[in-house]
RNA sequence: GCGCCCGUAGCUCAGUGGAUAGAGCGCCAGGUUGCGGACCUGGAGGUCGUGGGUUCGAGUCCCGCCGGGCGCGCCA
């Protein structure tokens, strides 16, 4: 299989500060109570004139130590291991500073052998192995089947699909999954509307008319209608499922065109078909959580905290379980699958669901926090200073294919990419389309194009990079180390993985996008100070072509983990 | 009314309780006898909605208020 992932520099870091401090503490007693659980944080120094790393360790572990957080800085620096008493050390020197930091300088060697990496195993370069690996599915989308996606579903498809990306690179094993509705009234009204428009009659009140009704109904096959007229089932039932598996496998094929793909799609019907809903039911009586009120069974959700308890089977009708109920068996089957956790990407219209959706896995047997919720704000999608309405019954709104062939896909994963999921947006159309020539994402690509360049017209003039895994690249790289313009390259380029560890651990991938920028300002000043080729210096030319061709690498890793594409030219 | 989310530069948005609050766009002033000028350098621009509190330290945590969004179905 891959390679193993290298663990970010930064957790090297942590470990041997960590080494120090348990060193230093021996000679320590706390005052009072437990001492923090994980005492050593390292973090990025706000100067990076700084150094690579800072602590602030000791600031905190002042108090509860009752020593002054420059002595104890003091103390953990100096058990600190570095270059200087083992040349394998990450760290090449440590500082302590007012009031308390401990200052830390990353070593040439571990950038020069880190560099070499990169060049060896491009492919893993940047995935991170978490310290507990999940099987986790990842539901988005999952918009009925009635009508096209419009711009109103791209936050959530784009959401999970780097969720889906993020959590795979920290080295979680992702089902990403899409459900849909071909049980509900809907989907009925949907072939209602079709039929209408076929029989020449006003389509229902509460029909579907946009374009692509009309189009269906032209595309229908003659199979379809003599299915349709066969006595049993009503017709608009029959026309209804025809017409939402079109509607449905145009919304998968828009989505690939996103760059969004699903594993599994599943639907409602099946869920019911396979025993799921009633198996749910069954577990939650046999916990003895559910009640029957005015001949609806109803579950005890209040229990695990929800505000009130729901309905699962309706008092009218047929006793026809609840949308809900059919949700709780889906949380069953999900689980028989054998994942760990269980995520669900919704607006945050459904915040309303979380508690009772919790609330069942509890009742089932799991813990609350193995089922999650990621809320996406709304977007506000505006023209000309007027909000566009979205809503399919009146064929109102902008499909998202229409949208991203204003904008492309690059610059629309970067919009939102660059976004925390909870934060509103006011989405203008107009304004997209202007600012989306002035995207950053193109910045990035041009990085990436313009060492696309060099490395060819270096391979046009014979130069060659040393191959992957020759000791004379690390002894190269190490020679030009010192030189400030590869020093900060370098230094840009290894901070890969902490960055993806950290976008993993947030669930959100803004720390991408800045990460991805700052790399592509580092680049452009180096090819301003530095000159990559030149026949004087081949030593110096082989080294620094090893340390951009790390950063095109980098760099496509990173708009890989968005989804975006690095082009050679542009 | 109750619950959840949000309020940071002109605009769009960052900012795991730590050092002088940042980026992009826009605006102003500059930069190339050389590997891609879709680039680079500098500048102006902030009562972090507001009032208290917690502590060595608060944009960040707690409480109140103001403003905006969303939700409170035997719909899906």
């Amino acid at each position: 299989m891959t390679p193993e992932a290298m663990p970010s520099l930064r957790s090297q870091v942590r470990d041997a500060v960590e080494a120090a401090w348990q060193i230093a503490r021996t000679e320590l007693t706390p005052a009072d109570g437990a001492p923090a659980a994980e005492p050593v944080t390292i973090e990025r120094p706000a100067d990076a004139a700084r150094g690579d790393f800072a602590s602030a360790t000791a600031l905190r572990l002042a108090k509860p130590y009752r020593r002054a957080p420059l002595q104890l800085a003091q103390a953990i620096a100096a058990h600190v291991v570095t270059t200087a008493t083992d040349p394998n050390s990450p760290i090449a020197s440590v500082e302590v500073a007012p009031p308390g930091f401990l200052n830390i300088r990353l070593s040439d060697g571990v950038l020069a052998a880190a560099t070499g990496r990169i060049l060896a195993d491009p492919a893993t370069w940047g995935r991170v192995t978490v310290a507990k690996p999940e099987r986790i599915n990842v539901e988005f989308v999952s918009a009925n089947p009635t009508g096209p996606l419009h711009i109103g579903n791209a936050r959530g498809a784009f959401t999970g699909d780097l969720l889906c990306r993020v959590l795979s690179a920290a080295g979680h094993t992702v089902t990403r999954e899409y459900y849909f509705n071909d049980f509900g009234s809907q989907v009925k009204n949907l072939g209602a509307s079709v039929l209408a428009i076929r029989q020449g009659c006003d389509l229902p009140e509460d029909g579907y008319r946009g374009d692509y009704v009309y189009e269906m109904e032209k595309e229908m096959p003659a199979a379809v209608l003599t299915e349709a007229e066969q006595p049993g089932e009503e017709p608009s039932w029959t026309v209804g499922r025809w017409a939402s598996e079109q509607v449905r496998s145009g919304i998968e094929a828009s989505l690939e065109h996103l760059g969004c793909h699903f594993d599994v799609w599943r639907s409602e019907s099946t869920l019911h078909k396979d025993g799921w809903v009633a198996k749910a039911i069954e577990r939650l009586k046999a916990a003895g959580d559910v009640y029957e009120e005015d001949g609806a069974v109803v579950f005890r959700s209040t229990k695990f905290g929800d505000d009130k308890d729901r309905v699962i089977l309706r008092s009218t009708g047929d006793s026809a379980p609840t949308y809900f109920a059919a949700d709780i068996g889906y949380l069953v089957e999900k689980f028989s699958r054998g994942y760990q956790r269980i995520v669900f990407i919704w607006g945050e219209d459904h915040h309303g669901y979380v508690a009772r959706v919790k609330a069942a896995a509890e009742s089932l047997g799991f813990d609350r926090d193995q089922v999650q919720m990621i809320l996406t704000a709304w977007v506000r999608f505006v023209r000309d200073g007027k909000e566009i309405s979205m809503s399919k019954r009146s064929g109102d709104f902008i499909t998202l294919d229409e949208l991203l062939g204003e904008i492309g896909v690059d610059a629309a994963r970067w919009f939102f990419a660059s976004r925390a999921p909870s934060s509103g947006i006011d989405f203008d159309i107009e304004l997209a389309k202007k600012q989306s020539a002035e995207n950053p994402v193109y910045y990035v690509q041009y990085a990436h194009a313009r060492i696309a360049s060099i490395l060819r017209k270096a391979e046009e003039s014979g130069m060659k990079l040393p191959a992957a895994g020759d000791p004379r690249l690390t002894e190269l790289l190490a020679g030009v180390l010192p030189g400030a313009p590869e020093a900060l390259l370098a230094r840009q380029i290894v901070r890969l993985p902490e960055i993806v560890e950290d976008a993993a651990a947030e669930e959100e991938t803004l720390g991408i996008t800045a990460y991805a920028t700052d790399l592509a300002t580092t680049f452009h000043a180096f090819y301003r100070d530095a000159r990559v080729i030149d026949a004087d210096e081949p030593d110096r030319s082989a080294a620094r072509l090893a340390l951009i061709a790390a950063t095109k690498i980098t760099l496509a890793n990173a708009l890989g983990l968005l989804g975006i594409t690095a082009p050679e030219q542009m």
